[in-house]
DNA sequence: CTTATTAAGTCAAATGTCTTGACTTATTAC
DNA sequence: GTAATAAGTCAAGACATTTGACTTAATAAG
């Protein structure tokens, strides 16, 4: 009789959902594509005329899209362009790292319209939960000054900090971020804020961020290897991120490179933490990023010995991100110093042959992507926008929690 | 004037994408959980009674879920359970492989109900094509005599080959694969079937086989790790077999090992065809298989020690996939004889620490799948029957092509 | 043994969203 | 100036899910 073994089904839909899908469908054309006249968003979406006109009205109401002037192309009615409204909805973005945070606040096509930047103070988050909550809330009311009736159009919180998540804190990481795991992190913000929080690791908030402004506009199949403090790969699969069955996937930072006899993590070879070993420096030091983006651009010498490692292991890793994805391009992002990632796609060239190398390709293998400190924390932003607004399988089912 | 610039859309949707969802849904709980009352589907599905009840009419009209005997539990009405119908659909698999090809005619449970073996003819698809298409018709005629009505309720025909698809046929392939991916295979088994026909890879295959009946069954995050003749990864990601954007997304086998100074594609190392290089032995041998089976099963000291090396490859793999993926297992199958799929297993163990090794895990990390050459014959077939029956979101929207 | 309670399942009307086909409007081509 | 073309609207219709009341059939409780 107890028989309470739980019955697993994929969820089912409605109305509501085929509509949902819809406005996220002329949303998300809009977006890719810049403004479009009903009668476009209808061919491309198959949908009838009728049906666009109705959701456009609707998303006008809304404040998300507006018209643009009439514009004649030929025989016929002359065509009403609509494009995103800008002010239509806000995210803030917060990147938590061993010892800055950021904080900033994006609209609806990506524009960074607050940014914020704090130290995070040693001992982890039992002090900085309390520096986060208020760069948020500097933030949000920057935001506020800016724009009128942003806190009704603010659809959530992003977090983006480094992975993995879910494991046993090791305890070996000076940085603390092993005592941010265990940290009831999301309660924490979503009781400080009263919005709506998501976390994703940094490596996933770089690909988010390319998808929503960057190189991976557009594209439904693109990987994003993202060198930061430490390596990862935001995995665009279908057109979403994808993240694993906890969150973890793409943390190729952990992969195993055998060399010299013995296996070694990706990260400990090829990462920002690398480099400020191999270069002695204090990674607290607030100066450090444009000395290294100095050091890079000048090839210094003793940098330039560890940018021909770390390509060649980064050309290993793109070999292995295209042999295993499939994508339509990989993306060399991250939270490193420009000038430094420019030097390592410099010297990563040319790529190892690989089934990516095929006629017909458009996009080329390896693109740059965004080599900026702000990057992940804007990533982090276009998260909830992206939940809230682009189209995916999930948000057409019956209220997925 | 000249725009033509094509506009890039998602496809909207509407009742039929709903309605069909919904049944899909239906199919998908039954198959998953066994059989259900409309009032579990209904709970399990968060649709309404009512909605559930009208599916489950038109499935039951349509032949695909039947209804079993009343069960009393407790007070209340007692519930009618529906089960999936095994005779409700079927699909052919068509293997096409080095020296063989195999055909099978699955039903819509997955149970293989004809099978039949051909060996290919030197000479590539000049020659084989015949011969293939004999088969399959064969085999379906073999259906057609087992049971009624078959030839309506044909779904497809699923086409599982050694990948990868489209690159330029290197020509140093002596078993004439390359020449096989320059064939028009598709659209000589479309004319000469009448069938939908679709295309994966062997690895793929295999999952998908293994996600309708195996290890992998109501996952939504599994990594089949395939050693066949090559070796390669089936992604279930999201509950769907992943592609990537070429439909080569899992090619493991061509990721780069570096060992001893030198970098070695996986294949080379773990995969039946290094085996046979090991052995010397001739992969058109007809008893080898067997003669493996045997030798693996009495740890014959030959293969032995081609099993430490490939089990320290595959041991690496592992750890590969789980860091990449983060899927909530990894199946280890092949075409490779189950006597040595076993060895391998024993011989991967323990396996590297990883982030998968997590509290509150219900899953191992590493679960053995079909070891079977006709596991990926039957993978070919699952494909058409889950682009049929299970839900995923190509198949909400309109008419994707 | 009778009655209350619980749960499965049905019925009929209502609701929400997309579709259909005819119509209006505005522009260019001839 | 007229025909052709294309954008967009209007009103009715179609379709699938939802709602709420109802029926049926069982167990639990007194």
């Amino acid at each position: 009789m107890n028989d309470v073994r739980p019955i697993r089904a994929k969820s089912g839909t409605n109305h509501e959902g085929t509509s949902a899908h819809n406005r996220r469908v002329m949303i998300d054309a809009l977006r890719i594509n810049g403004a479009l006249s009903r009668a476009d968003l209808a061919r491309a979406t198959r949908l009838t005329k009728q049906t666009v006109s109705n959701i456009i009205e609707e998303l006008e109401r809304d404040g998300l899209v507006s018209s643009q002037e009439a514009v004649r192309k030929g025989r016929g009615q002359p065509s009403t362009p609509y494009r995103l409204v800008p002010e239509g909805a806000f995210a803030i973005g917060l990147q938590i790292d061993r010892h800055v945070t950021r904080a900033v606040a994006v609209d609806l096509v990506g524009r960074v319209l607050v940014r914020a930047e704090a130290g995070l103070p040693t001992g982890g988050p039992s002090r900085g939960a309390k520096v986060i909550l208020d760069l948020v809330a500097g933030v949000r009311s920057k935001l506020a000054g800016i724009v009128r009736q942003s806190e009704k159009r603010l659809v959530g919180l992003g977090v983006a900090m480094p992975g993995p998540f879910g494991i046993d804190g090791s305890g070996d990481d000076p940085w603390m971020m092993g005592a941010w795991q265990k940290f009831p992190l999301l309660e924490t913000l979503t009781a400080g804020t009263g919005l709506d929080v998501g976390l994703q690791n940094d490596a996933a908030a770089a690909a988010t961020a390319e998808r929503m402004v960057g190189a991976a506009h557009g594209l439904d199949h693109a990987v994003c290897l993202f060198v930061g403090y430490g390596i990862g790969a935001g995995l665009i699969l279908n057109g979403e991120l994808y993240r694993g069955s906890n969150g973890n996937a793409g943390e190729i930072g952990m992969a195993l490179l055998f060399a010299a006899g013995k296996s070694t993590p990706l990260e400990h070879r090829a990462s920002l933490a690398s480099l400020y070993q191999h270069l002695s420096a204090d990674p607290a030091d607030p100066v450090l990023h444009a000395r290294i983006d100095d050091l890079a651009s000048r090839r210094d010498p003793g940098i330039e010995a560890w940018i021909r490692t770390a390509a060649a292991d980064l050309r290993w890793s793109i070999h292995l991100i295209e042999t295993i994805f499939d994508p339509q391009t990989v993306i060399l992002c991250g939270s490193a110093p420009e000038g430094l990632v420019n030097r390592l796609i410099a010297a990563i060239g040319p790529l190892l042959p690989s089934i990516a190398e095929r006629r017909g390709r458009t996009l080329p293998r390896l693109q740059p992507g965004m080599a900026d400190p702000w990057s992940v924390a804007l990533g982090a932003a276009a998260g909830p926008i992206s939940r809230a607004f682009d189209p995916h399988f999930a948000a057409i089912l019956k209220d997925s929690r």
